[in-house]
DNA sequence: CGTCTTTGACCCGCGC
DNA sequence: GCGCGGGTCAAAGACG
């Protein structure tokens, strides 16, 4: 029922090359791991994505709702996934997050959660999903670049 | 009171 | 042209 080589990569053309697997990260201040995840790390991976992306089905989401200005095509789009083992989803890494929305995943009886940044001016979102075949697994995707550099943890 | 959570509905892009 | 998948927003409710 599921190809052996089959990954994460077969949902989308983006694949998690970058991916990083933190055991026992819980340990570590989660806060601390977010203010050590090197930025030029985001970089090489949007850059894949925008190399990769020449047809990527993955792009930035709908046009404005609402905001019929002119849309600019942003190629340099920041992804970052890590794939943390954890048993809670909602691990603190420092900032504060809100769920915007819950999506079932057709090859993963495991729903998609969807967190976008409270901070107004903050366009970075985060999704979290649970790995299908472990669940002890969590794939936390980020999307974007926090603009407000002090989190109320930090 | 304020903030955040949850579910549903809606919309968009692309494929065939 | 239509359908599918994915993604987002909205409202209400719950909770601190």
């Amino acid at each position: 029922m599921d190809s052996p080589e089959n990954g994460y990569a077969n949902q989308s053309n983006f694949e998690l090359s970058e991916f990083f697997e933190f055991d026992e990260w819980k340990e570590e201040d989660p806060a601390m791991v977010v203010s050590r995840y090197p930025q030029n790390l985001v970089y090489a991976v949007n850059d894949q994505v925008s190399y990769a992306g020449g047809s990527s089905s993955h792009h930035e989401g709908p046009s404005n709702r609402g905001t019929p200005s002119g849309r600019e095509r942003k190629e340099i789009k920041e992804k970052v996934a890590f794939k943390t083992k954890s048993e809670v989803e909602i691990l603190d890494d420092g900032f504060k997050w809100r769920k915007y929305g819950k999506k079932m995943v057709k090859n993963s009886p495991n729903p998609r959660n969807y967190y976008k940044c409270s901070v107004e001016g903050c366009p970075v979102k985060k999704r979290v999903e649970r790995d299908r075949e472990d669940p002890r697994y969590v794939i936390t995707t980020y999307e974007g670049v926090h603009t407000h550099q002090g989190p109320s943890r930090f």
